[in-house]
DNA sequence: TTAAACTTTCAAAACTTTTTGAAAGTTTAA
DNA sequence: TTAAACTTTCAAAAAGTTTTGAAAGTTTAA
């Protein structure tokens, strides 16, 4: 496979796991742009190249961004904005692990807490099948909101080498 | 809160927490009643609680099945298929995490794997860039990959009490 | 067989999300 | 100032996804 052709694939199949992932499918492909991109790019080159709109790529950085996934850059002299993106596949994943976190997790164990402090005849079975659920979720929920505040604070070398280890 | 009031809520939740996570908010809801419910439902009850059509409910007991979380039951004398989910929470999430991984990680890895075969001048910054992003994710791919792997044999107490344990 | 009880299918409709592009806004250099 | 260079906004359009419901299919008991 030839360079250019192997950029393509990189880029779509990016964005078709992003959009399984809950990141829409441009934000990933202009993500994978700017990851395989050995110099910043302009919103101009980032909009030909994907062929999008202006607003598109505009809404896109800037969600990106959010994401502390990309950067913005200023070149003396230019008026242009220049976005590159943070090339340590360790830190993308951990910020991704981070917002995902925040955004979908901690509103999802507040309603957990909540729900599990409901009160009822422990012979009701709707009530004991209900609570056992709910109880059990958040106890879930929990452990796995612990494990990744732990792994966000952890070294790399844990994950590169470290995590197969534990387990075995 | 009362308890009629809690399952819904658990119902609109985990709806709206599969939404995000890549599973449709129908087949999320259908999967929370079943697992708040003592008993196993037929497809018309299901239809009712939810207010969702025969064949949306249809479709999505199938994929439910297909994902491995909810199982079909026949009651002696009757002709009425019967549902209910495994209230395992370890269960669950380990058929989820298995299912992610055939279908969204496996493709990935494959196609990953062609691109770090790419050849070309290590001198040209657009192939060393290319090169080292598609390495390094490869690299984070096929750990997951390995980690969910080790997961889905583990014990369940690796899993409740187990891991925090191993990072400290 | 037959017909009632039940399940499955799928094209069209409803709904949701994403994208567009033109207009408005902002910044900078002269 | 002004105007060119650039960025942002947002309503409408396009694209994508989910749901509906009526019709077709299947199974079972008699």
């Amino acid at each position: 496979m030839e360079l250019e052709e192997a950029k393509r694939k990189f880029i779509e199949s990016w964005g078709k796991l992003g959009s399984e992932w809950g990141i829409n499918r441009t934000m990933a492909q202009v993500h994978a742009l700017l990851l395989i991109s050995p110099d910043p790019l302009t919103t101009e080159e980032i909009m030909e190249n994907l062929s999008i709109s202006r607003g598109n790529a505009n809404m896109t950085l800037r969600d990106l961004i959010g994401w502390g996934l990309i950067e913005k850059q200023h070149k003396p002299g230019e008026r242009k904005e220049y976005f590159f993106a943070d090339k340590d596949v360790w830190n993308i994943a951990r910020q991704v692990a981070k917002e995902r976190r925040k955004r979908e997790l901690e509103p999802v164990v507040k309603i957990l807490d909540e729900l599990s402090k409901v009160t009822g005849d422990p012979n009701d079975p709707a009530f004991s099948t209900f609570n056992k659920s709910v109880n059990d979720i958040n106890k879930l929920a929990k452990n796995v909101d612990k494990t990744i505040e732990t792994m966000l604070t952890a070294e790399e070398s844990w994950f590169w080498g470290g995590i197969l280890k534990l387990f075995k």
